[in-house]
DNA sequence: TAAATAATGAATTTTAATTTCATAACTCTC
DNA sequence: GAGAGTTATGAAATTAAAATTCATTATTTA
């Protein structure tokens, strides 16, 4: 039996004007649908219910449950689907766009597998493994990483540095040396205060990583390490929101790989952490 | 990630008399249970609908229609599906590891669809589109998701409030009123902090939104509106990696949920950031 | 051009999901 | 071991969703 969209697909031509824009609506957000009412399928392609109801008994399905039912069972063996969100309209309630945004950080961080480097990415584990310092910075939308980053290697053990001020940057970083590593985020590649600092850092003999998308940027010409993002549709109505998740995926990587490498070390702190954090009842 | 028969099995036995038998009617039955009616479940498993609907929660799941959605897409997934993160191994290399992040992570999104609830996040972005200040917090791994909300929520021109630190949030607080909304993130559901501070927030009238896991947790039962993120994993090698993604999942949504309500009004002011930007040279 | 046919949506009915509320059983104090 | 609180549960009521009916409009055919 050929998959349910593909059965769409064949139908499409032989089926009724409204009956038809059902099925584009199907094949364009298949994600969506399994989570909708006949209602709400029914404003989106602009046809009525009963029309919806039609439509499952065209395709050969007796019920609009069954459909959303078998479309769902369709969808995990396929798998890969484009959802544009591109696609967003003036009517989208909250909930579609809870389902687009799924679909958009999961392509997103999908698509991390195709650009990065692993020979980049072991030399990064490697440089972040012997270092002494670690500062992250990125601005706008990347500071979340550069956040999350300091974070999690401070949990390491590492003294790991974040600020979102360049002129507090400035202080930290004259203290580098070449044991130390600056870590940059920027989706660009452009943003003039991470390049300056990133400059910055490597004249004191820090060593650059940058995370950011496969470009001509300078920022990825200059960088010492170049861990890459994939680019993602990039539009200002989602603004950063799927870059961000490809660097924090990237981020990820860097915190289980020095965890694994160094994992036996912290794993006392970690348990002195819970049981400290269990008598103080936070 | 365990799959959701795995989940059922496993908390099998922590659940109450007549929950459990719906369990093994579920592990049983597996195939027709999507199929079925409410109805028809509780007459199987001798047990009320209400009780039905209370199991889902009890799984995680935030209701029956997605439960059924969850179960079927679990009965068709391969077992090439299931990298199980426990797998790790110590000589994973970075790269191994990178692909093994992508998969937990995209995982994690997915199943958010599960726990959401649709009223909820209606409430939920209502209740933030006409709020006088909006203060997120967010301790651990969860201050991530903090700091990004407040930094969206503030390009869109909100008074949009976080800190890391406790005593800073004390001091912002008492300046609460009804129209304001406080949003509590936590996995858990039980960090003292942040209980501490959404009982606080309540007291003084502000609308306390929960992102959480669906659990019997405090927070959850004492949330105003509650935006549950599904119970990833918990491991304490991966940390809250999957976690965190789930509750920026949910934030991405808030975000441009009310991006979709009030764009109009913010358009010119992005343009005029964007533009300046330029002069800047940034 | 009129009758037959097909396509469609509004309104209604039927069915299913969810919530509320009352009650019973079970714990924990004091 | 009495009473206060808590948890588990199902019956009933409410709300939401799906399916059907029926009237209307467009399209085809004789």
């Amino acid at each position: 039996m050929t998959s349910l969209m593909q059965k769409i697909k064949e139908v499409l031509p032989q089926l009724s004007d409204a009956e038809g824009r059902i099925g584009e609506y199907v094949l364009e957000n298949p994600e969506a649908v399994p989570h909708m009412t006949i209602k709400e399928l029914s404003e989106k392609s602009s046809v009525s219910e009963a029309t919806i109801i039609r439509f499952c008994k065209s395709i050969g399905i007796g019920s609009f449950k069954s459909f959303k039912l078998a479309l769902m069972k369709d969808l995990t063996l396929t798998d890969s689907n484009l959802t544009d969100f591109s696609a967003l309209t003036k009517k989208d309630s909250p909930y579609d766009l809870f389902h687009k945004i799924i679909h958009v950080n999961k392509s997103a961080i999908e698509s991390c597998a195709d650009s990065m480097d692993r020979k980049e990415l072991a030399k990064a584990v490697e440089a972040i493994q012997h270092a002494g310092k670690i500062v992250f910075f990125g601005v706008g939308g990347s500071s979340t990483a550069a956040v999350d980053a300091q974070y999690k290697f401070t949990k390491l053990g590492y003294h790991s540095i974040t600020s979102l001020d360049f002129h507090y940057m400035l202080s930290v970083i004259p203290h580098l040396t070449e044991k130390d590593v600056f870590v940059a985020i920027s989706t660009s590649g452009k943003t003039k205060d991470v390049l300056e600092l990133t400059r910055f850092a490597q004249k004191k003999g820090a060593t650059a990583i940058a995370i950011t998308t496969l470009s001509k940027s300078p920022l990825y010409k200059e960088a010492d390490i170049r861990l890459c993002t994939p680019n993602v549709e990039q539009d200002f109505r989602i603004g950063s929101i799927p870059s961000r998740m490809t660097q924090l995926t990237v981020i990820d990587t860097l915190y289980m790989s020095i965890f694994q490498q160094i994992g036996e070390k912290v794993l006392q702190q970690y348990y002195d952490a819970r049981s400290e954090m269990e008598n103080l009842r936070r």
